[in-house]
DNA sequence: TTCATATATGCGCAGAGAAGCATATAATAA
DNA sequence: TTATTATATGCTTCTCTGCGCATATATGAA
């Protein structure tokens, strides 16, 4: 972690957080989190489209958040890198702090768009 | 973290990770690991563009992971949320699981673009 | 083989955001 | 006041990526 950090390995931390930072894998990632499923399953779960949601799961895939498994018809999906939920916990805490320091800046703004 | 996560939740939480996932800014918060650092000295660390570095700056502090203080002319930041560096070590960490298990999947092919 | 179902992918559009350039603002000095 | 330095901000261009639609692929059944 400290001395230089090569281009190359900055781009991949870089690319791993911005997988990370779009709300439907967010959402499936959530789904995820009670165990493993299948499109069909995480296309209810989250309201997505199939294509989308399909698509989602591969860039996720390629990250190696997630895990693909083949059963039949369906393609079953699961966490592989049980590093996300610590990731999405210190954001969210981190987001806890952030927001009542903004509202200790802003009393009253809290219902602003 | 079960349960109902609120679509505005989920949107905050990305947008913390997609602020971390630009080269640019990683490197700006590794030159601020060392401790505070005005915008010249952020501009020479990280070879940016002035204007640059300022925005970047700007994502930065509005996601509240740096703070921002005037000094004169100058303008000093800091890091405001220590969380970031245990994120980008689970995030580092990942990352070598990943490509040592890509390495493993697919032997001899390092070296590829 | 043909048909049905589950999942993946090609394509086009539209929005987001990053970089570069010029310029505006802020703060200090003379 | 003007001049100078440090930082911030318009504005444009360009690339990336998410979504929606249609279609292709994969697996299994008949």
């Amino acid at each position: 972690m400290k001395g230089s950090l090569s281009e190359e390995a900055l781009e991949l931390v870089a690319r791993r957080f911005s997988v990370l930072g779009e709300p439907m894998r967010l959402r499936l990632l959530h789904a995820l989190m009670e165990g493993e499923r299948n499109v069909t399953a995480l296309v209810e779960a989250t309201g997505g489209q199939q294509a989308n949601v399909s698509r989602h799961l591969q860039t996720l895939a390629q990250a190696g958040f997630v895990r693909r498994r083949r059963a039949g018809l369906q393609a079953y999906y699961s966490i592989a890198d049980p590093d996300v939920f610590q990731l999405c916990d210190i954001v969210c805490g981190g987001i806890e702090k952030h927001l009542s320091s903004q509202a200790r800046a802003m009393p009253g703004a809290a219902e602003k768009g």
